[in-house]
DNA sequence: GATCGCATCAGAAACGTTTACGGAACCCTA
DNA sequence: TAGGGTTCCGTAAACGTTTCTGATGCGATC
């Protein structure tokens, strides 16, 4: 004897009132839900989750999807730690159980989502990395499926999603390169099918518009969002002939790669260049420290969370329904890096 | 009508014969097999994972467990995706799924698993960040659940393990930093609960008094194994009168905190002391350069998920079926963190 | 020509849970 | 006392698979 069927003969009681005690369902006596609940404590007993899920069809586990062995998303482990720990704390309170889906980079990522959402792995999908045009939001918007997106998409379905306000990040970098008075600026720039990449460049372009500045193409250094990239920017850059005096960068690895790029030719961040980095957790343990934006991955987490269960039916009690669209907005970190000036 | 019912209806066929077919079980004809094959490629028929389960035991799923937002284990950044990213090549080959178990640090890590396995949530299980004393094994073991830790432990179950061989390491860098002349060398340490702790100091000690030194206690550098340790650890070493004039570290986070700590007081890596790290992908990235030991991660990841199926009745015929006990050996990367000599 | 073995398939039971349904006991009211 | 409501609980069906047990047809063997 087994599963619940035990726990109901140890108490002489019958398996469906063992469940509905468990699950909290109106129709049992208080006193008889405590009993179930201490033996259930006591035995150590867990509901199975392919009885569960097969017959409720909820599972209680979120999915979130990330690749693995990908170079295009740039993002380290550090961000997604962060962002996890956020997410776990509000999934906690509702005995969520947040396992982080594995789409390697050999494999399709809507063929992945598919084969997810027909085995009725998860009862919710956080999705990332997200692509302008991904069709993995039609495929889960379609079918209903909850879900949030990390990062925006172009897509018409109107699903929630949240990102991190770039737009804001090009403006407050450029102006403060500006103010400082720089006039020849670089930016570096990942794959443009990410959502970043497109409006991180057309942002840049238009703050630089708004001091009277144009965004020349060569001045935009586009790589691989990984310190090789940013070792790569830096030769490139160093032998221009009109070399740019600031460069604002997207990611902490390309800041790495770059730092080491400029070194190497005696080129040193905050002295003889102006450099604004963006999400580096060791911003202050680089020497220069780096002057860069970022935000608490844990709230990112949090927001996700939330988006996501405001989505869900099951949870319209604790978080009012609707889809959720909303920009995180990052602070300043001031380092040495941006202190080179200009007359 | 859905799932297998709708597609044994729509090839007029029972289902016992479309899930025998699917499932590659012998007593179904081959013409049979075929067009069940391509019947579900067109359908988009993808098994239930509940049914499945609930049924036969297997979820083709397996886990990776690791903890959110802890401190102790250190280990940041590109660690375990290289991992994961050779793990997922081995599963590919076998339609395993591998997802990474998120323990909170909120949850007791033994609580976790047997939640986990209660509910029948993957067929085996990775765990990581093992302890000297790690509970989970003796349950995992007991349990006969498939299972391989990262990391060893003290404990008696004769359970499957691969971990980095970090007394080579120690080792081969006490080695080096002596014939280049140091005698008084630090080490780093983390907390001695997990098995990396107290292997490195023991066997620092040993290769010390191979060469006739000892290893005093003021030599150790205990910090939390994160930038922060790192940069605790410059400060307290600055200031120490008799400072060592050598220092081998346990990962790389603790590198980069160090250097930020030696650089605000003008003391470089390579010239003024001399610095050999582990385990450090942005290695040649940093400035100095940092000398360092590691291995291909993608490696661990392989040797992992081999290591698990080798115990792993169903895969017998694939991997010699044993319980893998292994130690990965480094590689040296050098740089110029140690270029810093003695007479 | 009866028997056996083999290949192939249909049918049904089983996995552990949730939940719709109905029944028993009890209290209240007319 | 009859009727109706409420509270609690037991029963059984259902979820989508896998797998066990037979059944059928057919060729080979004696």
């Amino acid at each position: 004897m087994k599963g619940i069927r035990r726990l109901a003969q140890h108490l002489d009681i019958s398996i469906g009132t063992v469940s509905r005690a468990l699950n909290g369902k109106p129709d049992v006596n208080e006193a008889t839900r405590e009993r179930v609940l201490k033996a259930a404590a006591e035995l150590g007993y867990v509901p199975n989750q392919a009885g569960r899920a097969l017959r409720s069809g909820a599972t209680g586990v979120i999915g979130f999807m990330m690749q693995t062995g990908s170079e295009i998303t740039g993002q380290g482990d550090t961000f997604f730690m962060g962002v996890f720990d956020g997410v776990q704390t509000v999934f906690a309170r509702h005995q969520l159980d947040l396992v982080a889906l594995l789409c390697s980079s050999e494999e399709d990522p809507e063929a992945y989502v598919q084969r997810i959402v027909a085995r009725g792995f998860a009862d919710g999908l956080i999705i990332s990395a997200t692509r302008r045009k991904d069709p993995r939001i039609e495929f889960l918007a379609q079918r209903h499926i909850p879900f949030v997106a990390l990062g925006r998409s172009l897509s018409d379905a109107a699903h929630p999603w949240l990102d991190l306000d770039f737009e804001a990040y090009a403006t407050a970098a450029i102006d403060r390169l500006v103010a400082r008075g720089h006039r020849r600026i670089a930016i570096s720039a990942p794959h443009d099918d990410v959502n970043l990449g497109y409006v991180f460049v057309e942002q840049s372009r238009r703050a630089l518009a708004a001091h009277g500045l144009t965004l020349d193409d060569d001045m935009i250094f586009r790589s691989t969002p990984n310190e090789a990239g940013g070792y790569d920017i830096a030769k490139r850059l160093l032998q221009r002939p009109d070399r740019p005096t600031a460069i604002v960068l997207i990611n902490e690895s390309v800041s790495i790669g770059l730092y080491r790029g400029l070194s190497e030719s005696g080129v040193r961040p905050g002295r003889d260049i102006a450099v604004i980095g963006l999400n580096s957790p060791h911003a202050t343990f680089l020497s220069p420290t780096l002057t860069c934006f970022g935000l608490s991955l844990r709230d990112v987490g949090i927001a996700l969370a939330e988006a996501l269960l405001a989505t869900m039916p099951a949870y319209q009690a604790d978080y009012p329904q609707g889809t959720v669209r909303r920009l995180l907005q990052f602070e300043l970190i001031e380092g040495e890096s941006d202190d080179y000036r200009l007359p």
